[in-house]
DNA sequence: CCCCCCCC
C-alpha cells in the first residue's frame, strides 16, 4: 500500500477529491518547512482526517527487519528491537534560519544495540507518543546508516524514515528480554563500546574535583571525574556541564551503583573503555564505607572482592626487577612477588620507583592502596602497586607453614562463564568443556632462556639463564559446537603428557618419540576436558586459537551431578 | 602499565 492507496482510502471515506488531498499535503510539506516529503506527509494529513493509516506505514516497511549486528555503513534499512536508552529532545538553529530539532535514543535487539537519531519535528515529535518509552518495542522504517565520529554504527532517522510505535508483524526472535539496566551491572573488565548503556557498581577509588574549562570558541564548560574500581578492574567516569551535579553527595570510598552510562574509548589509549554520564545516569550509594585506607584486608578477602585494598604479608617469592617497554612507548621497571598471609597468596606487580631493591624473601611488608583485579592473562586476581600506592616494612609475623610453589597456586574461582567452542569470537580469557579429536602427531621443541622463557634468539634478558628445553603442543580441540585449536606451551604439555620435556626430547633423539605419542593420544582422545585459556585470533589460520592456560580432566560423575542439581533447581 | 614462550 503505498501514497496511491492512501489517497483512495481518503477519498472514499472522506468523500474528498483528489485535488483537495493534494492541497492537504502540499499545505502538510510547507508546515514542516519541506522537511517532510509527500509520504510523510499524507500520514499525517490521514491522521488529521482520523483515518486508520497504519496499514500506509506497515508499507513502508518495504523490506524484512535487519539485525543490528548486520548493518553496514551507507546503507538504508529497517531494524526492530527494544528501547533501551531515550535522551531528550535538543533543538538547534540551522544554517538556513530554521529550525531542527534531534531526539537521540538506543534500541537493542538480540544481536545489539544502535545508537538512533531521529532528526526534525516530524520525527523527534515521536516523544509525546505514549508507546514511545523505555522498554517498549518500536521500528524503524527505513533509517539511513552512519558511521558515527568515534566509530560506531548510527542509524539516522530522516524524512523519509518512520519511526512506528508498537508495530506490527514483528519477529520476536529479533526483541531481547526487557534489559533491567539499572540493576543489570557490567563488570568494569567486560565494558564494551558495543554496550551503548550500561551500568555499573564498584569502590569509587578518586573523586576529581569539578573543573571550569574554556573552549575553542570562547564559551565556559565544566567537567567532573571520578576514578571507580570492581574486583575486575577501574575505569574513568567522567560527568559533563550540568551532569556534574550528580556527584555532590559523592565521597571517595564509597560503594555505589552508577546507572545508564555511555562508554567512551579513552583519547589517549584507545584499546581502554571510560564512560560518561548521561541525563538518565542515577547514583546510589551502596556502602558509606569502605575503610580504604586504614583497614587491612586478609588476602583471602581481597582476591575475593578485588579493588583497592591494603596488605600485609610475608614475601614468599621475590623475581628481578625488571625494565620493560610500555605499548605507549615508554620504558619503566617492575617487580614481581608472591605475598602471603595466614588466609591465602597473591601476585604482586610493584611498579617503578615503588620497587624497593632491598626486599628479599621472608620480609614481611605492608602494602597500601594495591589494586587488585582479575589479570586478563591469568584470569587469576593479581595485586598491582603504582603511583597512588606505597610500600614499606612491617613487624608482624606470619604463620604461613611450608611455602606455596607457584605452580600449585589456587586457580581462581571459576568467574569465567563456561561457553562453548563457537562462541569464543574476541580476545578474551575463555573456559570451554571438550575433548582432543586429533592424534597428536608433533611437537615442536626449542632452546630457551630459563629466566624470561623466550629461544634464545629472542632473549633480551642482561644476564642471560641457563639453556632449557621447551616444547609446544598443538591440539585440537571438540565441544560439539565446533572445533579449535588449542596450544599447551610447556608446562602444560608436561602435565598432558605426564612426562618432563626432557625426556620426551630424548624419546625423539631416540626415535621413539611418535610410538609415544600414537599411545598417548589414544589414551587421551575422547575424554573430556576442562580447557581454560586466552582466545587469540590467528591469521594464520583465519580463526581463533586457544592458548590453553589450565587444564583438568572431567570427572563425569561429578559433571552428572552439577547436571541434575541445575535441572533440581528449575 | 607486563602478559611471555612458539608451532601450524
Amino acid at each position: 500500500m503505498g501514497i496511491e492507496n492512501t489517497i483512495q482510502k481518503i477519498m472514499e471515506e472522506k468523500k474528498l477529491s483528489r485535488e483537495e488531498i493534494k492541497n492537504l499535503i502540499d499545505k502538510q510539506i510547507e508546515d514542516f518547512s519541506g522537511l517532510i516529503d509527500e509520504e510523510g506527509a499524507i500520514v499525517i494529513v490521514a491522521k488529521e482526517l482520523g483515518i486508520d493509516v497504519k496499514a500506509h506505514q506497515e508499507s513502508a516497511k518495504m523490506e524484512s527487519d535487519q539485525l543490528i549486528t548486520n548493518l553496514k555503513p551507507r546503507m538504508n534499512a529497517s531494524i526492530v528491537g527494544r528501547i533501551v536508552e531515550i535522551s531528550e529532545v535538543k533543538t538547534f538553529n540551522k544554517k538556513d534560519g530554521s529550525k531542527g530539532s534531534l531526539l537521540p535514543f538506543i534500541l537493542e535487539d538480540t544481536s545489539g544495540m544502535i545508537r538512533c537519531l531521529a532528526w526534525d519535528d516530524f520525527n523527534t515529535q515521536i516523544i509525546t507518543d505514549n508507546n514511545f518509552r523505555l522498554n517498549e518495542i518500536v521500528r524503524i522504517v527505513n533509517g539511513f546508516v552512519k558511521q558515527s565520529q568515534v566509530g560506531s554504527l548510527e542509524i539516522h532517522i530522516g524524512s523519509k524514515s518512520r519511526i512506528q510505535t508498537q508495530p506490527d508483524e514483528v519477529d520476536r526472535t529479533l526483541i531481547p528480554a526487557i534489559n533491567h539496566s539499572e540493576t543489570k551491572i557490567t563488570p568494569i573488565n567486560q565494558l564494551s563500546l558495543k554496550k551503548l548503556t550500561l551500568s555499573i557498581e564498584g569502590v569509587i577509588t578518586t573523586l576529581y574535583p569539578t573543573k571550569k574549562f574554556t573552549r575553542k570558541n570562547g564559551t565556559e564548560g565544566k567537567r567532573a571525574s571520578l576514578q571507580i574500581s570492581d574486583s575486575t578492574g577501574l575505569t574513568y567516569l567522567t560527568f559533563w556541564g550540568d551532569h556534574c551535579e550528580m556527584i555532590k553527595d559523592i565521597k571517595e570510598d564509597q560503594k555505589v551503583r552508577i546507572t545508564k552510562l555511555s562508554p567512551k574509548s579513552n583519547y589517549r589509549d584507545k584499546t581502554k573503555i571510560d564512560l560518561t554520564a548521561t541525563s538518565n545516569t542515577k547514583i546510589t550509594i551502596i556502602e558509606e564505607e569502605t575503610h580504604l585506607e586504614n583497614s587491612i584486608k586478609s588476602i583471602e578477602n581481597l582476591l575475593e572482592i578485588g579493588g583497592f585494598g591494603n596488605i600485609e604479608g610475608i614475601i614468599q617469592e621475590i623475581g628481578d626487577q625488571k625494565s620493560i617497554q610500555l605499548k605507549n612507548g615508554e620504558s619503566t621497571k617492575l617487580q614481581k612477588m608472591v605475598l602471603a598471609d595466614e588466609t591465602g597468596e597473591i601476585i604482586v606487580t610493584i611498579w617503578g620507583d615503588k620497587i624497593n631493591p632491598d626486599l628479599k624473601v621472608d620480609d614481611s611488608i605492608l602494602i597500601k592502596k594495591a589494586l587488585v583485579k582479575i589479570n586478563s592473562y591469568s584470569n587469576e586476581m593479581e595485586a598491582s602497586l603504582s603511583t597512588r600506592g606505597s610500600i614499606e616494612r612491617s613487624e608482624k609475623t606470619f604463620n604461613i607453614g611450608e611455602r606455596s610453589k607457584t605452580l600449585e597456586r589456587t586457580p581462581p574461582n571459576s568467574t569465567t562463564e563456561r561457553k562453548k567452542i563457537e562462541d569464543i569470537n574476541q580476545d578474551d580469557f575463555y573456559e570451554f568443556k571438550g575433548s582432543i579429536i586429533q592424534e597428536i602427531k608433533r611437537i615442536f621443541f626449542y632452546i630457551a632462556c630459563s629466566k624470561c622463557n623466550r629461544k634464545i634468539d629472542n632473549c633480551k634478558c642482561d644476564q642471560q639463564g641457563d639453556h632449557v628445553n621447551r616444547m609446544i603442543l598443538n591440539l585440537i580441540l571438540d565441544d560439539e559446537s565446533s572445533t579449535i585449536r588449542g596450544t599447551m606451551m610447556t608446562k602444560n604439555a608436561e602435565l598432558l603428557l605426564n612426562e618432563s620435556t626432557d625426556n620426551i626430547k630424548k624419546m625423539e633423539e631416540n626415535g621413539e618419540l611418535e610410538e609415544f605419542l600414537k599411545n598417548k593420544s589414544l589414551e587421551l582422545i575422547g575424554k573430556e576436558f576442562i580447557f581454560s585459556g586466552k582466545a587469540k585470533f590467528s591469521e594464520y589460520n583465519d580463526n581463533y586459537e586457544i592458548n590453553i592456560a589450565r587444564f583438568k580432566e572431567l570427572d563425569s560423575e561429578l559433571e552428572a551431578q552439577n547436571i541434575i542439581d541445575i535441572l533440581d533447581d528449575i
